[in-house]
RNA sequence: CGCGGGAUAGAGCAGCUCGGUAGCUCGUCGGGCUCAUAACCCGAAGGUCGUCGGUUCAAAUCCGGCUCCCGCAA
């Protein structure tokens, strides 16, 4: 099949990868403008780009779909189907309507759950234990249109949002491949969203970062995960605003926020306690638990948060 | 010129105001104790104090330039 790509971010790029090295054609590649990121604000291409562009693959960086360009790029191209992935804009009903077989969107959770911005994190914020990736045929509606393939995968205790990113992004690669090869062999019914089961997710922010240790640590641990490798859980060690990369549940138990071991640096959760792994001091670079407790005098009993 | 913190032993920190012997916790190595240990005791190694220049009898410390790292904001 020719096969228009639009995605941004990294977790785009597997399926990109997974389509352009399959019997398919990925004739071109849309994804959003460059943007300025980090402290200097330097303007960044998105992964996809740097991907498209080693692939030899046009790239196109449309600010919108209202005024009909794109829509003319699209037309030229004359595809059979358009694979959306995280692209992270809408597109109106006149480029849905173009391909031959409809534009497929790869989202990352089981549809009609977790519809819209951060399926993943929020996935992991909740504790599940089940998460996956679904193909469907897009509509008009936010994540509304119908399912066409899922694939599962349990997530685990300790897995951080990055690592589930990952490991739904190469599923989505796989199963977008499944899903092309059954509509091109009209082997798929696409199956409505059961709307009583549908759920929204909102943009992750930073306003999710402090840590509240009044929450059971199972919370607490999630929340760490869940927002790691952004925006990064926070909380307050002697003034200063540390960030939390990592945890792992405890067994003790004690006065929410206090320090009950420093040997582990383990802090009481309101149920439970979390063991901290790894922190970052503002203006110091990310490092170890341990590495943090010998330059600082804490002991048993102090507070946090 | 958006705001701010930082660079000292393998790691994390103190020392800088007020110039004058390089210090702490951990790790490493050696020894001891112990049924045993991430425990405890004794000992040792390991640093041109980011870089270049200035002031000075003397600079980690004071002054100026440069490089790199990071937090906030976007």
């Amino acid at each position: 099949m020719k096969i228009i790509y639009m995605g941004t971010p990294d977790f785009a790029v597997p399926s990109l990868k997974a389509l352009a090295n399959s019997e398919h054609e990925v004739v071109a590649v849309f994804t959003q403008p460059d943007k300025p990121k980090g402290r200097k604000m330097i303007l960044t291409p998105p992964d996809v780009k740097v991907c498209a562009a080693k692939l030899n693959i046009p790239v196109y960086q449309p600010t919108t779909f209202k005024d009909g360009k794109a829509l003319e790029i699209i037309n030229s191209y004359n595809p059979d189907v358009i694979v959306v992935a995280a692209y992270g804009k809408i597109l109106p009903k006149s480029v849905l309507d173009a391909p031959k077989y409809g534009c497929v969107n790869i989202h990352g959770s089981l549809l009609p759950k977790y519809r819209g911005a951060a399926p993943i994190q929020q996935s992991v914020l909740n504790g599940d234990k089940i998460t996956g990736v679904t193909t469907m045929l897009m509509d008009v509606g936010l994540d509304t249109g119908d399912i066409l393939m899922t694939a599962q995968t349990e997530i685990g205790e300790n897995e951080t949002s990055g690592e589930l990113f990952d490991r739904l992004a190469i599923l989505g690669g796989g199963l977008i491949l499944d899903t092309l090869f059954a509509l091109e062999n009209n082997t798929v019914t696409p199956q409505k969203q059961d709307e009583s089961k549908a759920c929204h997710t909102s943009k992750i922010d930073k306003s999710y970062c402090p840590i509240d240790f009044t929450k059971s640590a199972a919370e607490v641990h999630n929340q760490i995960r869940g927002l790691n490798p952004w925006p990064i859980a926070t909380t307050q060690i002697c003034g200063k605003n540390i960030k939390i990369y990592s945890s792992r549940l405890c067994e003790k138990s004690g006065k929410s926020g206090t320090i009950i071991s420093v040997k582990p640096f383990v802090v009481a959760c309101g149920e439970g306690s979390v063991e901290i792994l790894e922190l970052q001091p503002e203006g110091k670079k990310r490092m170890s638990s341990d590495a943090f407790i010998a330059g600082h005098k804490l002991c048993e009993g102090d507070t946090i948060g």
